[in-house]
DNA sequence: TTTTTAGTTCATAATCAAAAGAACCAAGTA
DNA sequence: TACTTGGTTCTTTTGATTATGAACTAAAAA
């Protein structure tokens, strides 16, 4: 029987350290300990397409977390994987691109405010006016913010254009 | 002995349904449930001032829960209080305005991660030349994202100002 | 057909955050 | 001085997350 050899990547330092903080980051923003080191490891590491058994190994984490952080990702789609011919294994990939895409999710979240916001102007006493005043202030702020936030993306796509 | 009133303030079904929504959307921005609907009673109750017993018993929480809760608040200054002369009791009120300026603090933990970018950008391997590419290109465009912003909060404020 | 590979799923354990309730305290009042 | 008011702090309990390891499955290889 033969033994088993490590899957692990190697890790310089560097990218060790760069590798936690990143993950302590992600923790911070409500993704899960393990998918956030996952996805920290897909972006620091050399190899960019890594098997399910490398980063379990890299990372040191039990298969079920690993599997649950996998698939939590791709679900999100944070990650995505290839496969290679006569190769069962998966290759799991960060996908950048998501990052941007997960900015119009958190407009979303704020839109979502702004109607509840709304919501509260509706329904609110009419004695209370410099509080309602300061409602209203807050709504066409957002309101506005909203406007402009779709500019921003088309300002950015003209301008990157133009440098290529 | 004197049988202790309810210091509960009267909320209307349309109220206490919207408090409901308020307070969940709260959670879902990582506020903890407490302080989350102790906001949410602020915004829609019609006063805007209340003590410490009308939040714990309209809200049904503990001593413990209200204090804690009303603490958070007043440290992120969500909400603020004032007191009257010849009455211990504070009364606390939601503050509207804190909410613009949290705008600020959400886009400093998009700066940081975009500080995270550049030194993931610096570490890489140069092998990697298209994954290198998508990071580059993230990093370009949340530099542009943030550059931008102030420029809304300005023509905002010189557009309000127009119209009063 | 049996074994190996590449995972998934399930039951359970450990960890962590939030709430409850009681005890406590400090300032004012009777 | 003792009691009441307006809270705070501490300890315990509850509940939710996260991780673990073992059992399981489906596809391919031997």
């Amino acid at each position: 029987m033969e033994k088993s050899k490590s899957h692990a990547v190697p890790l310089s330092e560097k990218q060790f350290e760069l590798l936690e903080r990143l993950s302590n980051f992600g923790c911070g923003q409500g993704i899960q300990p393990a998918a956030a080191s996952i996805t920290a490891l897909l972006m620091i590491s050399d190899k960019t397409e890594l098997t399910f058994d490398e980063i379990r190994e890299t990372l040191n984490l039990s298969k079920s977390a690993t599997s649950n952080g996998i698939n939590q990702l791709l679900i999100a789609e944070r990650i995505g994987f290839i496969t290679r011919t006569g190769d069962r294994k998966r290759y799991f990939k960060s996908n950048v691109a998501s990052w941007k895409e997960s900015f119009g999710s958190q407009f979303q979240s704020l839109s979502k405010f702004c109607a509840l916001l709304n919501e509260i102007k509706e329904i609110r006493t009419d004695n209370t006016t410099e509080f309602n005043s300061s409602i209203e202030d807050l709504y066409s702020f957002i309101t506005y913010f909203l406007e402009e936030i779709p500019k921003i993306y088309q300002k950015w796509e003209t301008k990157r254009l133009e440098n290529i």
